[in-house]
DNA sequence: GTAATAAGTTCTGTACTCAAACATATTAGA
DNA sequence: TCTAATATGTTTGAGTACAGAACTTATTAC
């Protein structure tokens, strides 16, 4: 367990370096993930899925044992002919802290190896807080849980899920519209009010790689990840397996591309974009609801039948379709997972939209990609922004163990 | 050297497996692909960039050398303090067959390790060739080359580089829109009339990796290449240094993105494609030129001063601007590679298309990424191509050299 | 109760890599 | 011209990761 020890803001160590990754993933960083991602696996599928030597696993899975990453149990499932495999599990001990400041709450988590969420604080702001209330709120609930947390838990750092620009490199926040945040140093000052190592990242970045680590896309490689919120959409993209981050880490902004060449003006300083023409609020305004829940607004644009509404779903339907065309043809994803109000957009209007994708995508990928609302639901933010605070322990676990 | 032998078409081991990079780059495998990408480095800079220790890359280059894949020779720049350190130059003998059919050629070429195009011929036929014609054209040029071939090379395979989406892993051009090919086994068919090893891919997407291998974008990890030709615009996007895919290689085509909602229709089923807004064919008619050659076209549109050369320009410009703004807010590229006509367009209006792209995309992604015009030129084809076919070698190169 | 099966365990060999000590080829300066 | 400084190649020995073979163990099938 770590000390609670006060930083000082030379102390840059806690903002986590880039590249720290870049250390080819070593076998018992591959063991570990694959424990992580799928909850738990017994020996035997650890060494099919790893392609090692059975004896090689016996060694690798002692060493996570002694560090206190995983546990063996007996086997639970039915029984098969043969000597039974015990079941590795990640050690939910083992945590990472996620916070996601949103317009109106900045909420905290708690996650343990394995992507269960232990704890979920949300905390409501009466105004959309700034950078400092929003690191002052989650020091503040993780500073609450700090006594639980140094007797059960080893919190490996935090991960926080920002709907903004992020420079994942430094964490900075370049540039957070709804926030109105710009160029807040948020993993410094995460790292200074409460001592653990902090990564910050895109928000929809993270939820595109936790659906595809353990929500609807799961073992999908290549695949898209579009979110609906009340203020905006926000996108990412997994090529080949990875989070697409480009240079800066700004990548995924599929809100932000073409749809409607005499469409309004975006804050973003370009004009017809996806973000502008497919939005919640008019969707809310025709069916006459003012709550933004996305469950609640499939549930009514499914019990309604009032043209206004259906007119209104079909515009933003094709506009949708609009831009998914140019992600598959670009992209040639697998899959497109719709979540928030867009999930609730294709549940009223599922054929519609995949016969406009399909119809104008080129035929081959178009052909090729699927269409799934997202799965993962509340805790999704929570689990993806775990996530970046568990990377550098799924990379490096012995390396990892030792240093902290 | 390999023997000229007869090939059954179950003999299928000929078509390059799927996944066979699958392994891990190995030691051997990063000092080979360093040096064929850099064409010849010093023992000591090897030492630096793989971070391995120089008792290591001392035995790591003996068996290559051993292997007759690099040879060492006393180094030529200026000497510095110190014992020099003897160059590793890439053994050219070693070298890949490059395909490339066109709609009016069939281009012929081979490529030594290291990415010097060693011989090239373009057969040049009456009309579109048929996949089946392509192939006999390669076949009967690579025939004529093959005393020399077998004498004074050993040659890896062949890559074909195809305008079109084609599905890498077993090599079939899907759909090649304006060859008019379809479903055409591409891979099997040149294994069978060859007798050598055969990988098929789309054409913009090797550009795009030649182009960060050893041309325009050198070194840069991020970044989206566009090539205008006379039939249309094909793309490639290369993300953290490796090329896009998507699950069946048809990803790229940034040429079917929207960037005019009341756009014409395009071959592909949608409309206002950047390919259907963007073209080569009005920039000729303006300037009352027929031939296609970029080099040209760039000539014309820098010494015209016709307005309607101008206008068109200018149009086109505010074109191409869209569809970069969508795929810098998208990717977050470093560098934006034009070759083609696009090249020239670009150097008709730098600025113009530098501002426009700029002012649409977000603030922050729009001001890291640079425009490039392309590098290679001529020989781009022929070392995209090869690359193709030195990719399994460049991999694992004691694995492959045994096998072969 | 015995065979078949599947898997964990132990032991040994090999390939890869590093570090240290040593050898060598060059420049800078006395 | 000689010597020091420097950078690098070379040799040797040791450590680590991993595979493979032989052996052991726990289960099902008959």
């Amino acid at each position: 367990m770590r000390e609670n020890r006060v930083m000082s803001s030379t102390e840059s160590s806690h903002v986590f370096e880039p590249g720290a990754e870049l250390a080819r993933s070593s076998s018992p960083a591959r063991i570990l993930t694959l424990v992580h991602r799928h909850g738990s696996l017994s020996r035997a599928q650890l060494t099919k899925l790893t392609g090692l030597n059975r004896s090689t696993v016996g060694v690798l899975i002692a060493a996570l044992v002694a560090h206190g990453l995983v546990f063996e149990a007996a086997p639970a499932g039915e029984a098969q002919v043969g000597r039974p495999s015990p079941e590795v599990h990640p050690n939910p001990a083992v945590a990472a802290l996620a916070v996601n400041p949103e317009v109106d709450a900045v909420t905290i988590g708690l996650v343990g190896l394995g992507g269960r969420v232990l704890r979920k604080v949300r905390y409501p702001t009466q105004r959309i807080p700034t950078a400092a209330e929003a690191v002052n709120i989650a020091a503040a609930v993780i500073a609450g849980m700090r006594g639980e947390l140094d007797a059960q838990y080893r919190v490996v750092g935090i991960g926080v899920a920002v709907p903004g620009l992020v420079t994942v490199a430094d964490g900075v926040v370049r540039h957070a519209p709804h926030l109105d945040w710009n160029n807040e140093p948020v993993a410094q000052m995460m790292a200074e009010a409460t001592g653990y190592r902090v990564r910050v990242a895109n928000d929809a970045s993270l939820a595109a790689e936790a659906e595809m680590t353990f929500g609807a896309a799961t073992g999908i490689a290549n695949l898209i990840y579009l979110n609906g919120g009340a203020s905006g959409i926000g996108g990412g993209i997994v090529a080949d397996g990875r989070l697409l981050t480009g240079v800066c880490g700004y990548a995924g902004e599929i809100g932000h591309t073409l749809v409607r060449s005499d469409g309004t003006s975006c804050h973003c300083g370009a004009f017809g974009c996806l973000e502008t023409e497919v939005r919640q609020a008019p969707l809310l305004a025709a069916l006459k609801l003012d709550a933004g829940d996305p469950a609640a607004l499939a549930r009514a644009l499914s019990a309604t039948n009032d043209p206004a509404v259906t007119s209104e779903v079909h515009r933003q339907v094709a506009y949708l379709a609009t831009a998914l065309r140019n992600v598959v043809n670009v992209f040639n994803p697998e899959a497109v997972v719709l979540d928030g109000f867009l999930a609730a957009l294709y549940a009223a209007a599922p054929e519609q939209l995949l016969a406009a994708v399909t119809a104008q995508s080129m035929r081959e990928p178009g052909a090729q990609v699927t269409i799934h609302p997202a799965a993962l639901g509340a805790d999704l933010m929570m689990v993806g922004a775990a996530e970046l605070a568990f990377a550098q322990l799924l990379t490096d676990p012995a390396g990892f163990m030792e240093a902290h």
